[in-house]
DNA sequence: TCTCTGCTCAC
DNA sequence: CAAGTGAGCAGAGAC
């Protein structure tokens, strides 16, 4: 099978390569740049991402085996409900109109409905009508409802359930994406043609697409594995923070054991919203959040998110200075790091205007949490791969999404499988708090979870 | 045909 | 001002 990227090659061969195919010189030079010759590089460079390449080139070459006929009758599923909903959409409008054109639906909306009298624009000009603004009107019109069906349906099948099929390949019938090693500003990987990173999880219709994700035959299973909480618990490690290392040690959720410091109250007590609060400050605080951000996500007030967010860092003081401290050494140096030393340079850290300047401070908080957790699995898939090869398994390596790697495991092999996978997992760093990991088999995507 | 915009899916 | 990283779709308008 001929692979669209070029990565169909050994690392020893690579620099050969390089000097006669403009394209992956470009990719290299991306991978390389700024300071490869120096030795801070070394190890990412030689012992991650080189390994690394012949990794994606093995699961781009296996791809994935998927259910068509279970897409096509899903399509046709949702074709029938979005004719009843466009229907009903434009009598409840008293006219007919594009549903697709936000710029029609916010002229039906704001001007002939008239939904809301404050109506949000778009920095075009254009009323915005964004899934949370149109939520904040569902009670004030039964045609939001609609659309909100509308827009989900729609997106599922013009995104996923209809190119799904037309992208398995006629020979072995499987999906090959493309995994992208050199396209990010933290390190992550990006995947494409189709993106297998984004396929549906939190909604019911949604999540109906990963049970099309099959194994390649009857004696093959699909494996997920996902660390837990990775982001989190790299924040832990960083900052060396004493309370969430602890809490990380203790084993228990972290998420309650934060809403139990934030509330001062016991773990067993905590109430579904302090965890959900809880829940909400813990992932603000990867993308540096402010107090503003946090009410909005909530629906609370202002202040009552400042004063969580007050809360949070008297227990967790030493991540607020941690903050302090990746800022100040963005404004010194003019790059931040990850656990392997991957940089990300921040020159807007200097910029006079302050929300270019405060864009470039959220990238120092959050480039190093979110590239530490792309070194750590790049590690892991490297030394998987190689344990599995060591073993002469027929189980192949065939997704990776960010915190997840997902097995087409022969049946035979599953026990060795999990025991091998959430070594080499758990073992590909080691930091102040533990790496966790949790693994599913079943026979689709969507079980295996 | 190409590019931009607005929107929505994932982690 | 105000939540980080991506990809892909349809509409709209420039060419």
């Amino acid at each position: 099978m001929i692979r669209k990227t070029p990565f169909h090659i050994t690392p020893e061969q690579i620099k050969d390569y390089a000097c006669e195919d403009a394209d992956i010189t470009f990719q290299l030079k991306k991978i390389l740049e700024p300071e490869i010759e120096k030795p801070h590089l070394h190890h990412l460079f030689y012992d991650v991402e080189m390994p690394l390449v012949s990794v994606l080139k093995e699961i781009e070459q296996e791809g994935i085996a998927i259910d068509t006929a279970a897409l096509t009758a899903f399509s046709k599923e949702l074709d029938a409900r979005l004719l009843t909903l466009d229907d009903e959409i434009k009598a409840l409008a008293g006219e007919p109109f594009n549903i697709d054109s936000p710029k029609q639906l916010g002229e039906i909306l704001f001007e002939k409905l008239q939904i809301s009298s404050k109506a949000k624009k778009t920095k075009t000009g254009q009323y915005a009508t964004s899934e949370d603004i149109l939520q904040k009107h569902e009670h004030d019109h039964p045609i939001i409802g609609h659309i909100l069906e509308y827009r989900q349906l729609r997106k599922l099948k013009s995104t996923y359930v209809d190119p799904l099929p037309t992208l398995c390949d006629p020979i072995d019938g499987r999906i090959h994406s493309n995994f992208m090693q050199t396209v990010t500003a933290t390190g992550r990987l990006s995947s494409n043609n189709p993106n297998l990173q984004n396929i549906p999880v939190r909604s019911a219709k949604g999540r109906e697409i990963r049970r099309a994700f099959v194994p390649r035959s009857s004696d093959f299973q699909l494996m997920a594995v996902d660390y837990s909480q990775i982001e989190l618990r790299i924040i832990a490690a960083l900052s060396q923070d004493p309370n969430m290392i602890a809490a990380f040690k203790s084993g228990h959720d972290i998420h309650a054991a934060t809403a139990a410091k934030v509330f001062h109250t016991s773990i067993d007590e905590v109430t579904r919203e302090q965890r959900s609060a809880a829940k909400a400050v813990n992932f603000g605080i990867i993308y540096g959040q402010s107090a503003f951000g946090l009410a909005q996500n909530l629906q609370i007030s202002r202040t009552e998110a400042k004063g969580i967010i007050d809360a949070y860092f008297e227990q967790y003081g030493t991540i607020k200075t941690y903050m302090e401290k990746v800022i100040a050494q963005a404004r010194e140096l003019g790059y931040v790091e990850t656990i392997l030393k991957r940089r990300r340079y921040l020159p807007d850290i200097h910029s006079a205007n302050a929300v270019v300047r405060g864009f470039a401070e959220r990238n120092a908080i959050n480039a190093p949490i979110q590239g530490s957790a792309a070194d750590i699995i790049k590690v892991a898939m490297v030394a998987v791969q190689k344990a599995m090869s060591k073993e002469k398994l027929q189980s192949k390596m065939i997704l990776q999404v960010h915190d997840e790697l997902v097995f087409d495991v022969h049946v035979s092999e599953i026990e060795r499988m999990q025991a091998l996978v959430r070594t080499a997992m758990e073992n590909a760093v080691s930091l102040e708090v533990p790496m966790e990991v949790e693994m599913k088999t079943a026979s689709n995507w969507l079980e295996a979870h």
